[in-house]
DNA sequence: CAGGAATAGGGTAATTTGGGAC
DNA sequence: TTTGTCCAAATTACCCTATTCC
């Protein structure tokens, strides 16, 4: 193939959060499920978290707290 | 170097597919397989995806709440 | 036609999901 | 209130070879 997208990867594992995160992919999970990240579902009922939400979480930035 | 048209992007390869979801180019087959995507088949079997249904996949899933 | 790269197919291991409980 | 671990089931990832695509 030729057509090559230039977003290729965007989205995380939930092990890549996990390890992220230094937690249980579990966790990960239950904030997907609280909402406090955003979380893409593949066809198969399995999450994908988009890159920049997780680096920016991880950067220390505040989404929308006081 | 393959020719590619400049906009005439309809169709989409597994490696292409396999990217925007993150997951396998294999795992990509299984959808189709069961159903989930719509495929359609080269004379030699190979498989195309359709560029649109795979955005509206990528971003209009049904989201489900436990 | 030849060649490199990708894909299909099957099978097995690893990961993820979901819920409830401590 | 949040996190980690238990369970069972489903989904996904990686191994291989042959065929197809450009």
């Amino acid at each position: 193939m030729a057509t090559k997208s230039p977003d290729a990867q965007s989205l995380l594992t939930p092990a890549e959060v996990a390890a992220l995160f230094r937690v249980d992919p579990k966790t990960v999970t239950r904030w997907a499920k609280a909402g406090k990240l955003t979380s893409i579902r593949t066809l198969g009922g399995h999450r994908r978290y988009p890159e920049d939400e997780v680096r920016q979480l991880l950067a220390g930035i505040p989404q929308q707290r006081s």
